[in-house]
DNA sequence: ATGCCATATCGGAAAATATCGAAATATATA
DNA sequence: TATATATTTCGATATTTTCCGATATGGCAT
């Protein structure tokens, strides 16, 4: 093949970041607003290890940032104004997936369940409802 | 991993189907309009069965069509009212890139399909052996 | 300091994918 | 029919990716 460019190198990677159903999950779940690595873990029920893993790919191509907050870490979609057309295009698709909607609809039990991290657990429901939204 | 259903699987191989830079520059090449196999082979410099393996999963994401004309086959990107936001967003980052550009600049349309494909054909491997993907 | 907790990174075996020549298939033409 | 051509499929090896437990890092509390 002729030789290839950094430039569609990176788009390609940025391909790869949701070649597979765990980050896509993760991506799509982020949509609505952030979420903690343990909130996510917990959530699609997998180690934290392979969140964190998740999260660095998405972290790499650019579609979510990470904010944190003590020993916590908080990942979100970049602002819809960064976004570039292949992730709005992603988000589009996704958003349809009953998966996905299931998904956030877990994520909102997961916040009021003891076992999840500590600070959702001694945070006032009023505080959720802000943070979510 | 809670059990992952099919339109997630459905969307993840979409994603798939252009996570290499091989099908993301077939996709983006075709944008334009149809090419035959061997055009594309001539055009990006890789054996025309990469083309062909490239094209199946392209075909098999719903990206592309393909119509045969005697022993050709043409290919082409489906119809943009039927193209997914997943689609049109590849396609939207694809187009800006100068490779791509380029590659659509060799007007391998130009020339004759015979002469092309005959080219393609009787390369020898030591003629395409600078870049590999 | 010690311990705990959330997260990141490592290791490395198993699974998946890439690669491309060779062989097979299909189609045109003499 | 035979032959040349365009494409697909096969085969085998090489490379990459996935997966998750174990371990490391860093912040917070006592």
């Amino acid at each position: 093949m002729t030789p290839v460019s950094d430039d569609l190198k990176a788009l390609v990677e940025q391909v790869k970041a949701v070649s597979h159903p765990l980050r896509m999950r993760v991506l799509a779940l982020l949509e609505p607003g952030e979420l903690c690595v343990c909130q996510i873990a917990e959530t699609l029920q997998v180690p934290q290890s392979s969140v964190s893993e998740a999260l660095r790919e998405l972290r790499r191509a650019g579609f979510v940032v990470e904010r944190k907050d003590g020993r916590w870490v908080f990942a979100s979609v970049v602002p819809k104004k960064q976004a570039s057309p292949l992730l709005k295009g992603i988000l589009a698709d996704a958003g349809r997936l009953l998966e996905v909607l299931e998904d956030r609809a877990l994520e909102v039990k997961a916040l009021s369940i003891p076992v999840v991290c500590s600070k959702v657990q001694k945070s006032s429901p009023a505080d959720r409802a802000v943070s979510r939204v």
